[in-house]
DNA sequence: ACTTCGATTGGCT
DNA sequence: GCCAATCGAAGTG
């Protein structure tokens, strides 16, 4: 079996809570991942590991905005930032650790119309090629926290599709502290020299304000 | 109650 | 390359 991080799931596949987060963000690419009209073939995704990782938005424990991450797999936690934002991820892990995998990027391979008119007459290639693009394609709102994956009719799906010919990694876009640093967390994973994979850019450096 | 700033994006120099 | 947009979560007092 190729993908070992992933399982049959009633339509589609999702995470094995057995399944270290860094091996799901892994098998994920290449998956197609469908809602509300388009589908998209995920090309870049990212690995975040609750209490042990200080770049989570779980690292500190469970708040109202990320509660559930910590719910059981099967699930996705979409999240809203920078007052304009969402993005999905897939919550990983044994229910109440706070793991999960952000989709990153992808290529919408159906639904391309309906992709279009969401963003706004953006090319193709940047359709859904960042985070915040990936939701804005699929339609993804604060609404869908929580959505299921599961069931014949799931709100979400994941479904396999081709197996990757090669794949990177290496650090996280725009996190900074301890869990920016590459080489303790190099957990940006994405298909080796695909288009449709996000431009890298490091965290802002926190400026300090003048003081007079 | 108040302040800071974010797992980002798009527009402009 | 630089920065404004825009708002709520989280941290501080």
């Amino acid at each position: 079996m190729v993908r070992d991080a992933l399982e049959p799931c009633g339509a589609g596949l999702r995470p094995r809570a057995d399944a270290p987060v860094t091996q799901v963000a892994h098998d994920v690419l290449g998956c197609l991942i469908s809602h509300a009209g388009v589908t998209v073939r995920i090309t870049e995704a990212e690995a975040y590991a609750g209490s042990d990782d200080p770049g989570a938005h779980t690292f500190r424990g469970r708040t109202a905005r990320n509660a559930s991450m910590f719910g059981p797999v099967g699930h996705a936690y979409v999240y809203f930032t920078y007052g304009m934002h969402h993005a999905l991820n897939l919550v990983c892990g044994p229910e109440g650790t706070g793991h999960g995998v952000l989709i990153r990027a992808g290529e919408v391979v159906d639904g391309v119309d309906l992709a279009r008119s969401r963003r706004g007459g953006v090319s193709d290639r940047d359709l859904a090629r960042g985070p915040g693009r990936l939701a804005q394609a699929l339609a993804l709102d604060r609404t869908h926290d929580g959505m299921s994956m599961e069931g014949s009719a799931p709100d979400l799906l994941l479904v396999p599709a081709t197996v990757p010919k090669c794949t990177s990694s290496g650090p996280r876009v725009g996190v900074s502290g301890p869990g920016g640093d590459g080489e303790l967390f190099p957990w940006r994973f994405w298909i080796t020299e695909d288009p449709y994979v996000s431009a890298y850019r490091p965290a802002k450096p926190r400026r300090r304000p003048a003081r007079p």
